[in-house]
DNA sequence: AAAAGCGTTCCATATTGCGAAACATTTTTT
DNA sequence: AAAAAATGTTTCGCAATATGGAACGCTTTT
């Protein structure tokens, strides 16, 4: 009974690397008793691991080990894809509340990437999905967002990051001072802040902090003819809620794995 | 042409989850693109890796995101796998050298796994295979090695953790001042060393240091009849010498890796 | 000397993955 | 508002292909 549309080499393959992961060398037995696979099977899985370059075979003998390759499989996995996992039904739930789009982005060296959007789910139309769309961190909110409550020492790493790029875009890098009044501005504030003209959308964003760290940040969109004091500070409550929810919800994710892994 | 014997679903799911690692939220397209597989093809591949665990579809659109599984192919990948796939070929090398039988081992909470062995390849007969076998900290020349050379608190962790066993083995631990004598026995010596009887086999070893941090040690096994201090100075150096090279390579192809993967 | 275990190769077989085509939805263009 | 383009999903007949028992050569154990 082929269990559904499953793709057996695949899950085969996939249950010979996790049985490698445990020890670090196997031989072709260890892996026949590990995962019950017939040896000339587990042969052929290991031949064609070698080709990819996942595996690498003992040159005389006939032990096998991961490669360095099996990162490219998880190197981008972290707190990040945490994140993700759950910011993302709780991002869908806000815009379902109060139907304005939001976007959950993360800094990739000296930029925010937006990393989900659910821009599509919300009944206001707006220009086309912003996913993987990189933006500055100065002049952006989400850009403030994570540039006002940073910690210190990152703070000047961004920095460094900015004034080494070859095209300077921010003018306000060359005046300490002036960065120093731009981002008490946003601490005073509460939150990244970018108001758009009419006709236009404004955009607010807050940092997801865990552990005193910024792993990534809010925002919500809001046509600008609907922005408001007042309606700034209902939002700012909701994603602050929000926020502190995929937190806590991150953390008992992340001791839940690292508890099951044993 | 299907180059050789390579299983192409099993090819196919890894350059997937490669290409899923790049960007943390992919669509079908997006990996159909970056693949260059068939959109059905790309869409069972990962109904298979949803079904393993691997990804995670979003509930109400089609994103795909690879889950923290991925970790159980790569979690044990690290300075210990680079330094097997470095230190192989050179404890091979020195036993074609001496002949006798050269292991490789790494700690493993507070005793040391050995990860490798030239023991077959020795044309002294020895007891079987020693891989995969956990010798105590103490009274092993390999323990020795370890305890003799690592940092001050690290070496506090391993006499903790040694102390909070249920059975104690070492009653040496009960004293502080035997601990001091005898590892500074160790020290003064140079490397860790056990001295079997006659028709056993002596081992030197010593740790294997990169960055001020023991990531393995090496030792040397030799029939007990055969061991004097003119070979131990001897087999010391040819030691010392190769725990260099195995450091020096590591340290390029860990560059080298560092470097390719941008 | 025999037996057991290992890695590896072969090969006939049917299993199984394949992808063009069609369909259902959504998004963009006209 | 209609049409066109793009995307996700399902179907299905077929050929490619993964499969694993059997056999072989080798080493280790009995």
């Amino acid at each position: 009974m082929p269990s559904s549309d499953v793709i057996e080499p695949i899950a085969r393959a996939l249950s010979i690397m996790s049985a490698m992961n445990q020890h670090r060398l196997s031989t072709i037995s260890d892996l026949h008793r590990a995962t019950g696979l017939p040896k000339p099977t587990v042969h052929r899985i290991l031949a064609t691991l070698i080709s990819c370059g996942y595996v690498a075979k003992d040159i005389d003998r006939s032990v096998y080990m991961l490669t360095e390759q099996v990162l490219s499989l998880s190197s981008g996995y972290g707190k990040e894809a945490w994140l993700l996992q759950v910011g993302t039904p709780v991002a869908r739930r806000i815009t379902r509340e109060v139907k304005w789009p939001v976007a959950i982005g993360i800094l990739d060296y000296n930029t925010i990437v937006v990393q989900y959007s659910t821009r599509p789910y919300s009944e206001f139309v707006m220009q086309g999905s912003t996913v993987n769309k990189r933006f500055n961190l100065f002049s952006t909110a989400m850009g403030q967002a994570y540039l006002g409550f940073c910690e210190e020492t990152q703070l000047q790493n961004i920095l460094q990051a900015l004034r080494d790029q070859e095209v300077q875009e921010d003018c306000i890098l060359e005046s300490d001072s002036k960065i120093k009044r731009y981002i008490a501005a946003v601490q005073d504030r509460g939150y990244g802040l970018r108001v758009g003209n009419r006709g236009e959308s404004t955009h607010m964003a807050i940092p997801i902090k865990s552990d005193h760290q910024i792993i990534g940040v809010i925002g919500l969109s809001i046509f600008s003819s609907c922005f408001n004091d007042k309606v700034a500070k209902e939002y700012l409550a909701l994603l602050r809620k929000s926020a502190g929810e995929i937190v806590d919800s991150m953390d008992k994710m992340i001791a839940l794995a690292e508890h099951s892994a044993t």
